[in-house]
DNA sequence: TTGTTATGTTCGTATCAAGAACATAAATGG
DNA sequence: CCATTTATGTTCTTGATACGAACATAACAA
């Protein structure tokens, strides 16, 4: 318990609330309404929002009036505020965008790569050509898991515990990274279908299945930083082996991989995705195999989504990738499959399964919202609001 | 964000903090040392223990001088400071002890009981035979899941949706209650196997496997605060039927009715526990029949971890109950099996795997932590420290 | 006996949020 | 068109908090 608590950090704390109030919020809500979301005085929001606006964190613009009363202002983003860059670094492109308070983003630049750790060096020199003072924080998606932090694991890059500092390489801004899977929970979580849940799961389906567990709009961790591989539990009893190491994964039946399996084609990282795709094409027009590869990957899905929930029990499941699609041309045979694989007593409760809807974006938006939670934290706050007004925002 | 954060608040934060410190530490503190702990300084503190003591919550006496410097206090728990009850409802019995400050637990009393909700009655002339004002929250554990905090059901008592008011009925002092595995892992978190852990697991194995994911200290409850169902997942490849309502749940093949069914017994909640008993202990005299059982539990048991290590990533995970007796007589199977079932680039960070050390006390001990958890809130604690000296503690 | 050391205590100060009273800018309604 | 109503902004005072510095105290050590 290092943290003391002085009046400073009373101060700091009641900005963080504010701050993070506005960042969260669906619309932006006026001075006065701050007031009362906080259970504050007005005359102590006038303050923190003074403060906030001289170091160029929050702007006062004038809201257009609703009924009486003397009219006020909306808190909206600072103009000349600090900015979140995100990455989204996936197996052939990467995209970098923008992100301000309140988590509106602006796509700066994408590109393609060639699968080697050269890609950093080229998404180092965009967020040089974007940079700017105002830039705070970066956020950084990659695929794969992220062991204790530093440790890189790619498996279809054939990146094999990279380590970060060595193929970041220097003259990055202060940077957090995390894993897509787990930032695109973050991101339903915190702005999209899972919004207000304070218990649920999300699993993004691409080659095979990735997940994380959302628990009051935070992503569980775990112990070494790699949580949520769900599909990597033996849970629809598969005997086949899988890449991982492991006999059964739930992974060998639901996803790409599975689907392009039925066809007697080779799972893996190439042209599976475009096949996976053609399969769910042609099982929308009919055609039989197809069909029975989708109602397969479908029941594994269900049946798994309902043992997790018999452990986990959350209050609702998103999905994204191709879970989008298994939810659009499947629904009742998931459904029905999760239920029969929930326990009985929880049969009349089930958790709500439905498709993300943050979409594509997830990862973009989920490193965006870590970032952001770097710059609000109360530590770097606090240094950002003691020099207010002097020297520019961004980092020093 | 309903809660304002005042300079009375702070100070509760702060007096919170120090009363925590001093429930959680494995060994008394001093003053001087709190002080440093929290990070504030000599006087605050002695501002903090002051309130604290008028409010007969904390108690200062001398400390045996180690070396030079003026002799200062150790900070105890009030001999006259509220009270936590805790209340252990297992299968056929039931024990209440009373539980200060600090963890100290005191075996009040303990019965049996005919397993029909009676036994709450029993309990509450129980609670009130020993009740002294300086109760001031109690804390409960039963088996079976409380969904949404009030809906009991235990299935080996035909408990089926019991409305917990019903069976409480009236008269009890505040209360708070919670699963018997949940509450025996936090228990390891708190003040045994687990202490320290950020993200761990613990298994109560009985006639099945019941658990709790452990984050940070606290036990994750679940959107209707029924998770830890971990048993009811399909881990193992079990094709028979549970009696939860699935097929081939990691309960079949681990605890007391798995070891029982090998020996063609009937599974089931009557003589199965003794008989487990018995063959753990034939086992270990070299019965073969009883070797193979041990053998095929400990196997299960190890791979289910193994699947779980994969999805939740913790540090270590304990086990109580028959857990403890598997570990015991199987650590290198169940570990190997464990190993064998994590993701290859999991293997050389596997998590530990450790007996509870709290032991059968785990309920109880969990029942005191969250009655304790209530009773240092800082709302409860505010209105304590109101009234500070006039009126003797305990609840209104 | 005289320093040394760690702790307790006292006092003044800066900061913070609350509360009350007042000021202000719209909409409302005759 | 003007007084009223209403919601908000602003100002000032007040009580509470933790901090820092200086000093007091009680042991131990040389």
């Amino acid at each position: 318990m290092p943290q003391s608590m002085t009046s400073a950090d009373l101060r700091i704390r009641n900005q963080v609330r504010l701050l993070r109030a506005v960042h969260d919020a669906a619309e932006p809500f006026t001075r006065a309404e701050a007031a009362r979301l906080l259970g504050i005085g007005r005359n102590t929001a006038a303050a923190l929002v003074g403060e906030l606006e001289q170091a160029r964190l929050l702007h006062e613009v004038p809201a257009e009036s609703s009924g009486r009363g003397r009219p006020t202002t909306l808190l909206v983003p600072h103009p000349d505020g600090p900015l979140a860059f995100a990455v989204d670094f996936r197996e052939d492109t990467w995209t970098l965008a923008s992100v301000a308070l309140g988590g509106a983003i602006t796509e700066l630049e994408s590109g393609e790569h060639d699968r080697t750790p050269a890609v950093f060096t080229q998404i180092r020199a965009a967020v040089a050509r974007h940079e700017t003072p105002r830039l705070a924080m970066l956020g950084f998606a990659t695929s794969g898991p992220i062991r204790d932090g530093h440790r890189l694991h790619i498996s279809h890059l054939g990146w094999d515990e990279v380590e970060l500092d060595s193929v970041l390489g220097e003259g990055w801004p202060p940077t957090v990274i995390d894993n897509d899977a787990r930032l695109a929970g973050l991101a339903e979580s915190r702005r999209g279908a899972l919004r207000g849940k304070g218990t649920a799961m999300h699993f993004h389906i691409d080659f095979d299945i990735g997940g994380t567990l959302l628990l009051a709009g935070d992503a569980q961790r775990g112990g070494h930083n790699i949580a949520g591989e769900f599909g990597h539990m033996p849970l629809t009893g598969s005997t086949l082996e899988c890449m991982c190491g492991v006999r059964g994964c739930w992974s060998l039946d639901v996803g790409a991989n599975a689907l392009v399996r039925r066809f007697g084609k080779q799972p893996g990282y190439g042209t599976g995705r475009e096949l996976a795709r053609e399969i769910l094409h042609r099982a929308e027009n009919g055609d039989r195999e197809a069909m029975e590869a989708l109602d397969a990957n479908a029941a594994s899905l269900g049946k798994g989504l309902g043992a997790l929930a018999n452990a986990l029990d959350p209050e609702a499941i998103s999905l994204s990738g191709l879970g989008i699609d298994l939810i659009r041309l499947r629904r009742n045979l998931i459904e029905e499959r999760c239920l029969e694989n929930l326990m009985a007593f929880r049969r009349d409760e089930p958790p709500q399964i439905v498709p993300g809807t943050v979409g594509a974006a997830g990862p973009l938006t989920g490193a965006a919202e870590i970032a952001w939670d770097a710059i609000l934290a109360p530590a770097g706050l606090k240094e950002r609001l003691q020099g207010r007004g002097s020297q520019p925002p961004g980092r020093p």
